[in-house]
DNA sequence: AGGGGTGCTTACCGAAAGGTGGGTACTGCA
DNA sequence: TGCAGTACCCACCTTTCGGTAAGCACCCCT
C-alpha cells in the first residue's frame, strides 16, 4: 500500500486514501457489528480474504489509527481486535455510502450470495 | 477495471467498487461543484490527471450509469460531462466521508497543496 | 506555414496490489 | 501419532493500475 498520507485535494481524497484496500471497509464493517472480534473469527466473517491480506489490511488500518490491535500472551496465542473513536466516526460516515450501495445493488439486481 | 459488478457482500462493498479508481471521486466532486463540465476543463481541474485515465474514468462512470455523457457534432468537438440523477445522490452519500477526511487531514497535519 | 486547441485512441512499461503455498511454535484432542 | 487450531511471516508469481508518448482529424490564429 502506498502510504501516502497527503498531499490531498480534499477530504474525500484522504477519506479513500485511508479506506482503498479489498477488505478495509468489510473488515471496517465487521468490527462494528461484532465489536471486539479475533483473527480468525474476521477470517470466517470475510469468505475469501486470504491470512496474508488479512493481516496486511489489519496492520494498516492500525497504523491510520482506526483499529486497536490487543494481544494477549496466552497459548494458544489470543489477538482481539476492535474499533477505536476514529474508526468508529469513519464508520458512521461510511453509512450513507453504504445505504447508497444497498439501493444500487437493489437497482441493479447483484444479489449478495454470502451470508452476513 | 475489473468490471465487478456484483456479488456484494453489502452495500459499501458495492459502492466502493463504483467509485475506486484514482480519479473517480475528485471527478464527481468537480462535476457538483461545476455542473457541466468539458473533457478539458475537468483535466484542468485536476491537476496531475493524464488524458487516458481521464477518458478511462468517465468512460467507466458513464457505464456505471453515474455520469452523462452528452457529444455535440461541431468543429471542433465539444463533448459535455454530467451528473445523472445517480451520481447526485452517489455525490450526497459521499459528504459524510469527505467531511471526515477533512476533519482527518485538520488531525494529522496532512495540508492540501493544490487550489479546490 | 506552423503552432495550439478539441477529444480522444493505441501501444508499451514499470510499479503496486493481491493471491498461492509454504513454514513457525505451541497446545489440545482423538 | 497425527491432525487441527492459534496468529502470524516469507518468497514467489500474476494481474491490474496507472503513467508516458505518440498519433489522428479538423479547426483557428498569426
Amino acid at each position: 500500500m502506498a502510504a501516502r498520507r497527503g498531499p490531498y485535494f480534499c477530504g474525500i481524497d484522504a477519506a479513500m486514501d485511508v479506506v482503498s484496500g479489498k477488505w478495509k471497509v468489510l473488515i471496517l464493517w465487521e468490527l462494528a457489528d461484532h465489536g471486539v472480534r479475533r483473527f480468525a473469527q474476521l477470517r470466517r466473517g470475510l469468505p475469501g480474504v486470504s491470512e496474508k491480506m488479512l493481516v496486511q489490511q489489519l496492520r494498516e488500518l492500525e497504523e491510520d489509527g482506526l483499529v486497536h490491535r490487543e494481544v494477549f500472551a496466552e497459548v494458544p496465542p489470543r489477538v482481539e481486535y476492535a474499533l477505536t473513536d476514529e474508526g468508529r466516526s469513519l464508520n458512521e460516515a461510511l453509512a450513507p455510502l453504504g445505504a447508497w450501495g444497498t439501493e444500487r445493488i437493489r437497482r441493479i439486481g447483484a444479489e449478495k450470495v454470502y451470508a452476513s
